[in-house]
DNA sequence: CTGAAAGCGCTTACAG
DNA sequence: CTGAAAGCGCTTACAG
């Protein structure tokens, strides 16, 4: 079966294609008559135009591309479907997005950014949680490709984040207010060429979390400080037990990593018989779905992640459409959930 | 700045661009001197091929299309996480799977598997737990387009499912076994012609339990049974205080409809004083990755998902080489993950 | 082994 | 308001 196409649609209307074609694009100058006709056609024959060679055509896809390490990890899926949620609903947008996952790999993220850019994947490129090298962003200016990243900021690319600097603050305060002192910390790797890429998010984080401390006079102490490279459970579980066997005590954690490395920690907790909160009280980063559901509930600092996805969505939008000079950078405000674990 | 293309790499090499069409194609007839000369150069100037271009001139677009729900649903991800996982290491395939949600709507569904079927957005087509009319599956029979169904199973479409009749029957044995007769079921639609949609697996997975009790001498109490229609947490505590309100006295629940509801079941009975597991057992489906980190840890049925995963993905690419004959039905075998919740 | 040519299915100035 | 034509960047028989 030979599929339907444009010319197919026009001979059966009796019209040119270049009438079919601007039916479908909305053009507005044909008259109301011959659209009906041919719209009727079109849906007679489950016409559907074929998109490779409309965006051969146009020169341009309308498609957002959005990259992070594994649109499985929890935050990752959930700013995307934040983003979905506002594009489905928007008429100035028609098409899905689509998704490239690194698997944490720096070489692949540049790869799949060089791809989307010079195979013309995209017309616009977000990017969640990766750190691209600054010639890849010279790169996407010089082509005009619109860049967003979010959990990272550099020049030359706009940026979407919540305010990590408040919210490692708001840990701190919340921990030193209820009297906790020895304070561990679980992070991302805050330092810029460590062989696991820097993490901005930990970095501003941590430096929120320091403020809190030096406001309260208390010196931040180094072996407090574990890093995490995959976020996972069995990490969390790893560093409990790494601080355990250096005999260092704490009073609190907080797992500036996420809440998926919170886990970790409450189930590496339970594990050697400590108590949570009365031992060990433990703070999570992101508010995650299951959050509220664990044992105990976690307390923890929630992105506005629906807020996050329309502002992202939006300047991906307003970016294609090239109604945006110079670039922008938009901070959200956090927030606290305190629930039982601190 | 214009596109590099492949008249650009064509002229710096000094060859026509068929000969670069071929090199980028593996074409065997090329001398490797021509060919790593121009490898040399696509590589120095950031050549990628335009995709769209590419789809256009071979009349195909090499893509695999995932139709589900909403990725960010936990089985959904973790299935197309496992494709993913295959797809990235096999040589025969060098694309990513684009995902489309269907936002629990039939229509939706419809929209999309035509819009791929006759927009050619993809060579094979894997749809998780959608029920499409058999009138599309016609369609994409006529059309020669591979479709591949997880969590159902039709006439005229490829399917792999896990042994859901099997899985059901594990529980209820392994529950009857235990002591426990008044067994209350969580269910997403078994019923055909349901305004929801019919659950292929729910239906299945309650046939193997009734098995279970039919060889127990126990019988089925209608009142037992209540259905779910977004799988959720929430709907999970609402079903809890439907069953109290009815003061209906169960011993366990097996929640066929899966984890998420589980961790709902979980949620409503501690709110209510009710201990697990020894007012009520709880069994769950998928294994999911928070499983064994809930409290008390639950008790499910795993689908064995990496293997799910690959059996699809080879499926869908042989598939979409004209590799296989007729339609195929594959079923891999569940397992039952005993933890303390049952 | 290599090139010239036709074709894929659209879009979009342009002319009328 | 409508059509004819050129063009988008590839691929792929075909001829040599």
């Amino acid at each position: 079966m030979k599929h339907v196409t444009i010319k197919d649609i026009a001979k059966l209307a009796g019209v040119n294609k270049s009438t079919v074609s601007k039916v479908i694009n909305n053009y507005s100058n044909i008259p109301e008559q011959t659209r009906k006709k041919i719209l009727k056609i079109i849906k007679e024959n489950n016409y559907y135009p074929f998109e490779s060679a409309q965006r051969l055509g146009r020169r341009k896809s309308d498609i957002i591309a959005f990259v992070s390490s594994r649109i499985s990890a929890n935050f990752n899926i959930d700013v995307l479907m934040a983003i979905e949620d506002k594009a489905r609903f928007d008429t100035r947008y028609g098409h899905g997005i689509t998704p490239y996952s690194t698997f944490y790999d720096r070489n692949v993220a540049s790869q799949h950014m060089r791809k989307i850019l010079y195979g013309k994947k995209a017309d616009a490129v977000i990017a969640l949680a990766i750190n691209p090298d600054s010639e890849i962003l010279l790169e996407y200016k010089k082509a005009g490709l619109p860049l967003i990243l979010i959990e990272n900021r550099m020049v030359n690319a706009h940026s979407v984040n919540t305010d990590n600097r408040e919210g490692g603050y708001m840990a701190g305060e919340y921990l030193l207010n209820r009297g906790r002192k020895r304070i561990g910390l679980i992070c991302g790797w805050p330092a810029k060429r460590s062989k696991y890429g820097y993490s901005y998010v930990s970095a501003e984080r941590k430096a929120g979390f320091e403020q809190a401390l030096k406001q309260h006079g208390v010196k931040f102490d180094k072996r407090y400080l574990e890093l995490t490279t995959h976020y996972s459970i069995e990490e969390g579980i790893e560093i409990v037990e790494k601080f355990l066997k250096k005999r260092i005590k704490l009073d609190a954690i907080f797992c500036i990593a996420g809440d998926t490395t919170a886990i970790g920690v409450m189930q590496g907790a339970k594990k050697h018989g400590i108590k949570i909160p009365q031992d060990l009280a433990v703070i999570g980063y992101d508010d995650s779905l299951y959050a509220p559901f664990l044992n105990p509930s976690l307390t923890t600092i929630r992105q506005p992640i629906d807020k996050l996805g329309g502002t992202v969505f939006n300047l991906a939008v307003d970016a294609m459409n090239k109604k945006i000079n110079g670039f922008k950078h938009i901070e959200i405000e956090p927030e606290i959930i305190i629930r039982e674990s601190a």
